[in-house]
DNA sequence: TGCTGGTATTTGGTATGCCAAATTTCGAAG
DNA sequence: CTTCGAAATTTGGCATACCAAATACCAGCA
């Protein structure tokens, strides 16, 4: 290969065994956009109000003291996720979600955690499962009624993020993440209802035992009916619209 | 309520039962962008070959005829999609997924159709799934051995979109279409391997039989089965990275 | 007082231009 | 001929300006 070839490919495939990355590169002002925008947007009250909750771009730009460009950027990024969504000439809304699409989104999530509790079966290490037993004795009820259910509320979905991470797949702990941000909007109108779906300890105990005895179709089947108890609790019990 | 406070809210809720919709408005250029970058990736081989496959900003707004910023908007929302990945002085590069990307993609597939026949024994009317199964008659050996096996892995996979659609949740279905379309862009390198494995009409067959017997578990467990064997195929006989 | 029409303002969409980082070019040195 | 490095070029990130559409405001009329 001649010197001119070689430098024209020269980041082509430099894959020669050394191990170094492109060094982190300040983040860019859209990144860090995208970042404010989803934090903030995670720290609203989305159902709290009726009124349509919209933001403005030049204002965003101000506070964050970059230009409209970066922001704009994100935006089109977080619409993307679904969280917003700009119309022409009015504003930059913030999404909320029907009951209909909060059902179908716990339904997702509990096909994708039944498929993870599957795979952990027979992918999870014996040390990582004992972990989440040991995560799991965080949710003791005496925690429960000593703290904030909203807190709780945060720890029960970690638990859940806990058993995902176990199938070693970072695809359905990314998918499930972003179903899980949707579901956990609507904490501040229904926490005291879902909880009380969710926190059925021994329901959380059983799936720990049936992963740990390596029974794939029991763990599978615990999970997805955990999680669909959830979305028919929803269904029946929980207002939105 | 006073004349100022309705025109404040003028667009809140003007429901008064007049069944019109804001106009088309035509689409933005970004949306267009969108659609075409989209476009042009999908038809791309993306698999064929190892060069990095790198697009270029001013280039591609030239060519469609606008300004940069539209573009980049557009291009923000596809790396947010997971199809380009912007790098930058470098440019934009079509993503490609590892192969254990891609196995844990049809994974989370197993994961969301089973759930959607699951969903769709209690919920699909009895017409709904003859139509599944009017649609599978397509799926012939003899198409299977004229035609171009490129057209049957569409057919194949609009097999799979049609069942994940009798669940009636929109976001199974847009969950994967997402997935099918980054398995669909290994179809040059891989379909025949991956043909083999999909193409069983039986498993068809007995997944359209369980839903119209509204087994929910049994019909579940043949979808799950039935892609899971596809990733364990694809683990052991296609090569990628 | 209440409604109407016109005007000023707001707001997202788009085009442009500049900048800094990274690459490529290319000529001089060895 | 290879090596080295400085200049020229390329390329994405960002800021700014302008536009058209839609809204908000307000004067004027009934």
């Amino acid at each position: 290969m001649s010197t001119k070839a070689a430098l024209n490919k020269r980041w082509q495939s430099g894959d020669n065994g050394l191990a170094i990355e492109r060094l982190p590169a300040k983040e860019s002002f859209k990144s860090r956009a995208y970042a404010a925008l989803k934090e903030a947007i995670t720290n609203m009250n989305i159902y709290g109000s009726d009124e349509p909750l919209l933001l403005d771009e030049r204002d965003i730009s101000e506070r964050l003291g970059a230009s409209r460009t970066p922001i704009r950027e994100a935006v089109a990024m977080l619409e993307q996720e679904g969280l917003l969504k700009a119309v022409p000439r009015r504003g930059i809304l913030v999404v909320r979600r029907t009951k209909a699409e909060m059902i179908e989104m716990i339904e997702a999530w509990a096909a994708l955690e039944s498929m993870a509790a599957r795979l952990a079966t027979s992918r999870a290490s014996d040390e990582a499962i004992a972990e989440l037993r040991a995560f799991f004795k965080e949710f003791d009820f005496n925690r429960i009624e000593r703290e904030r259910c909203d807190e709780y509320s945060t720890a029960n979905i970690a638990f859940h993020q806990a058993l995902i991470r176990l199938s070693g797949s970072s695809l359905l702990a990314a998918m499930t993440d972003n179903l899980f941000f949707h579901v956990r909007a609507i904490r501040h109108r229904t926490i005291f209802e879902m909880d009380r779906a969710q926190r059925s300890a021994s329901d959380h105990l059983e799936i720990i035992q049936a992963i740990e005895a390596r029974d794939a179709d029991r763990a599978e089947r615990l999970v997805r009916d955990h999680t669909l108890r959830l979305a028919r609790h929803v269904e029946s019990h929980v207002n939105l619209d």
